[in-house]
DNA sequence: TTGCGTCCTG
DNA sequence: CAGGACGCAA
């Protein structure tokens, strides 16, 4: 009974959670990227804040770039959560009514297209048909032609589609040779057929100006969009304008003037950021230019940074009362935050880990883990670095991942950026050193969560154990790099860097080129594995999860079935493996849970390293 | 019904 | 690890 209930809780909780966490998704990407690309790069005016302030009229464009966000949800509308795709949905229908049936002529006559624009235009057109070298560009040549007829609006979207198509699988490809070839003329791939470099680097800056003008463009629809959609907020357009002129000190001022209504204020951050999540999926995806990118993660990061703040804050000063689970999933803010409220909330369900652990070791055995509840949360870490986090992550990896895989697509654009695996490891180095820190130092709330955590300090030598992988196969490889990085962090502190392993994790699967280049049908020897290490990771992964963390998987039913099949079986081992152990302790005249402990040699150390390390892929130190 | 989970068996 | 039986919840 217990484990039941507490199993379907932290599912319900995690699934309530994806819902309003579509925004969170991107975040994972936007931090890679952020990490990905100097940010030196970046000016301090924004481009997209100086863009937004400015409203060009082009509906067509917008239209298009409509049309791209909703045909995105369409295309996963599989994945997504009801909530963001009808939200998408409305907007689509109240922001575009006539949408490309006349749209060519109200645009006009509303807003005519100077001759300047319009040579203009012709001009990008003709230089994107030129580069037409990946298919993007024709995507973006679409969007220009925007005074074209209902014809080629239609046109576009059957492109688009077909894009859209083609990128959910062979994304990395695409991109990596479309994308990063367009945005760095020197990229080493286009090298080759850059003999003229000067007329490229033309060509790119016309791009460059098609894009940002296609920027303007999307920001006026949004904005419309989000009016229409939301006219209760109308009063607020002014500053949502405003916010993206500095999200960091608007959504500041914005979120402090309604902290009195919580839950209204989460749902609210939670669409907003939604949207601007769209706007900004859409902007890189569409453009891939590296400004824009740089622009909208610095300032992405600061809206997300400025909410974690204010919502641990908040939660550390008045949501004791609630129950880790309710503050994960009634506090849309932190699941907004992805990566930094991953830790916090983690911090939070800490405290709850070893109570579902409990919950569900105890059918089996009630007496014997009555003394030792706290062990449970130490055998998870046995088997991995991963594993002494694992109680705090638990519940939040149920969470998030279910969250990414919604935006597939959104996140595809992102993803362009990442095409080597080196990426990875840098990544992981600038989420510690950057992300997580950042969110970290505003959140006096942690503390909390990490005390009520503290008593599995019990694990004390789990918290020691490393876990460095020398697994060279693709699937792993991921595992192993999270792996390091909890060492890493383990050093430091606990249960945040365990959530920033779990990010890394599900970002890295996210992105891996691999992945989402190789889908099968089957599982594969690899696949298991994956599978097993994930085990120390979340116990009870939701199919969204193990979708996000198989995304070289063409998932159905049958793949779903066996990999909850897998995880059962896990389970069962594992549970097994627990009662043997708790049996044992017994026996020994243990009598407290604080004098258990797993040592290296212990039967249960060896028994979880045999079953899911049989290889040694992963060492522990 | 369907999906998910446990338990048992091979 | 896979299958099957069974229970439970939506």
């Amino acid at each position: 009974m217990n484990l039941s209930l507490s199993d379907q809780n932290m599912h319900n909780s995690s699934e309530g959670c994806l819902e309003d966490d579509k925004p969170d998704v991107m975040l994972p990407c936007f931090r890679r990227n952020m990490y990905d690309e100097p940010l030196a790069s970046y000016s301090s005016g924004s481009i997209i804040s100086q863009l937004l302030r400015k409203t060009i009229h082009n509906k067509r464009a917008l239209d298009e770039s409509h049309f791209y966000l909703s045909s995105s949800t369409a295309a996963d509308s599989g994945q997504e959560d009801q909530c963001s795709v009808s939200s998408k949905d409305s907007t689509v229908e109240a922001a575009s009514p006539s949408a490309h049936v006349s749209t060519g002529a109200s645009m006009e006559g509303e807003h005519p297209m100077t001759d300047h624009l319009q040579a203009k235009r012709a001009r990008v057109e003709n230089i994107i048909r030129v580069m037409a070298g990946s298919p993007n560009s024709r995507q973006h040549g679409d969007s220009e032609r925007s005074d074209t007829d209902a014809r080629d609006t239609r046109e576009a979207r059957e492109a688009y589609r077909e894009n859209k198509r083609k990128q959910r699988l062979p994304q990395h490809q695409e991109h990596s040779v479309g994308g990063p070839a367009n945005r760095r003329p020197g990229s080493s791939k286009n090298s080759d057929n850059c003999n003229n470099k000067d007329e490229e680097c033309h060509k790119l800056k016309e791009q460059l100006h098609s894009m940002q003008r296609l920027l303007r463009q999307l920001q006026e629809k949004f904005l419309q969009v989000y009016n229409q959609e939301d006219p209760e907020h109308n009063d607020r357009d002014e500053t949502e304008v405003v916010e993206h002129d500095t999200l960091g000190e608007s959504t500041e001022s914005r979120y402090a003037s309604t902290e009195d209504d919580y839950e209204r204020k989460n749902s609210r951050v939670t669409a907003e950021c939604k949207d601007r999540m769209k706007v900004v999926g859409y902007l890189v995806h569409q453009r891939e230019n590296q400004n824009l990118q740089e622009t909208l993660k610095q300032e992405l990061s600061r809206a997300v940074n400025d909410c974690v703040d204010r919502v641990f804050k908040k939660v550390s000063s008045t949501g004791l009362d609630l129950s880790p689970q309710q503050r994960m999933c009634s506090s849309p803010e932190m699941q907004i935050s992805v990566g930094a409220d991953r830790k916090s909330q983690q911090a939070g369900s800490t405290q709850e880990q070893p109570q579902a652990e409990e919950a569900a070791v105890k059918p089996r055995s009630l007496e014997y883990y009555e003394s030792v509840e706290a062990q449970s949360p130490q055998d998870q870490t046995e088997a991995l670095s991963l594993v002494v986090r694992k109680p705090a992550m638990t519940p939040l990896s149920s969470v998030t991942p279910t969250v990414k895989r919604p935006y597939p697509v959104h996140q595809t654009p992102f993803q362009f950026s990442y095409s080597t695996p080196l990426h990875d490891s840098q990544i992981l180095e600038h989420l510690l050193k950057y992300g997580p820190h950042s969110s970290f130092g505003g959140l006096p709330c942690m503390p909390p969560s990490m005390d009520r955590t503290s008593p599995d300090s019990v694990d004390l030598p789990w918290d020691t154990i490393a876990m460095r992988s020398k697994v060279t196969s693709s699937h792993l490889g991921h595992h192993a790099r999270a792996s390091t990085l909890g060492a890493v962090t383990v050093d430091n502190m606990c249960l945040p860097h365990v959530k920033i392993e779990c990010g890394e994790l599900q970002s890295m699967a996210e992105r891996n080129p691999y992945m989402s280049l190789n889908i099968q049908e089957g599982l594969t020897p690899s696949h298991l594995k994956k599978a097993k290490l994930m085990f120390f990771y979340t116990r009870y992964p939701s199919s969204n999860v193990l979708k996000t963390f198989f995304p070289d998987v063409k998932f159905n039913r049958c793949i779903t079935s066996q990999l909850i099949k897998w995880f059962s079986n896990f389970r069962e081992f594992y549970y097994i493996q627990m009662e043997k152990f708790a049996r044992q302790s017994i026996v020994d005249g243990i009598s407290d849970v604080k004098d258990m402990t797993v040592s290296r040699d212990s039967e249960l150390f060896r028994a979880l390293n045999m079953h899911y390390n049989k290889a040694n892929d992963f060492h522990i130190r």
